[in-house]
DNA sequence: CACCAGGCCGTGC
DNA sequence: GCACGGCATGGT
């Protein structure tokens, strides 16, 4: 249970819920509950949701050996992971993300599922699909408070065909494709293409890495965090939010 | 009352 | 190209 809170509610993704006993998330059309590493590992689509087939204890070890900051973060998350999430949600859910937190940035993406999506168990909705989102307008988004988002969402969703594209896109392609949606910069663009599209290469920066990178690496080049920036990104991401009690 | 949250846009220089 | 304020909303 608790190896998986930093990698279910820790800000890359926002489709789990804590139910106490278990985190559940409706994903490809199911309702899924996990306690452990066991769980996902038996499942074909966890399996591969979870990046399952990524030697992650070999890349911990190369980014641990590069600092103190960093070995601290991977002793404080020695789980973590970067998951394969569905491209589609990463866009809406990371338009919901800028200038927000990630409680509210939850609760933006369950009314969405709640509003528009739909009920595959007994309270348990999915995430619209773009024509399922495609419903919506800039006053139903208002009454859901998703605030001045709504158009960046309705832009999206207009847009959408876009992420058909993205997969074969070098990185800088790819980053400026979804940039021509309305609302989403480099920063979002980033996230959609890391947890989107599992482009390992991204390096998102928000306020937690601006903070971190301005504090311990100040004048360094992102290539110092080669070969695996993600990665990286993602436990100093962790280890600032966390503020490094160890 | 202030300030902040996994930022971006429009404007001005 | 870079700096700046505005932006909806809810929490502290």
């Amino acid at each position: 249970m608790e190896e998986l809170r930093e990698i279910l509610t820790g800000g890359q993704s926002f489709s789990w819920k804590d139910e106490g006993d278990c985190f559940s998330a409706v994903l490809n059309e199911k309702v899924y509950k996990v306690r452990c590493a066991e769980d996902f590992n038996a499942d074909p689509f966890l399996h591969e949701y979870f990046d399952y087939g990524f030697d992650y204890d070999e890349a911990r070890k190369i980014i641990a050996s590069k600092d103190e900051i960093l070995a601290s973060a991977v002793r404080q998350f020695p789980q973590l992971r970067i998951l394969r999430q569905d491209p589609w949600i990463a866009l809406i859910s990371f338009i919901l993300s800028q200038n927000n937190n990630i409680k509210r940035i939850t609760g933006l993406y369950n009314k969405l599922c709640e509003a528009y999506g739909h009920e595959v168990e007994k309270g348990y909705f999915s995430f619209p699909t773009p024509s399922e989102l495609g419903r919506t307008s800039i006053a139903e988004l208002k009454e859901l408070r998703v605030g001045f988002r709504d158009r960046y969402i309705m832009d999206a969703i207009e847009k959408s065909y876009i992420l058909d594209e993205i997969k074969t896109l070098a990185y800088e392609e790819a980053e400026a494709k979804l940039m021509t949606i309305k609302g989403i910069g480099k920063k979002v663009a980033s996230c959609v293409l890391l947890f989107g599209f599992h482009r390992f290469e991204a390096f998102p920066v928000d306020v937690w890495i601006r903070k971190v990178l301005a504090k311990y690496y100040p004048g360094k080049s992102l290539d110092y965090f080669e070969p695996y920036p993600a990665l990286c990104q993602q436990y100093l991401f962790s280890y600032a939010r966390n503020l490094s009690l160890e």
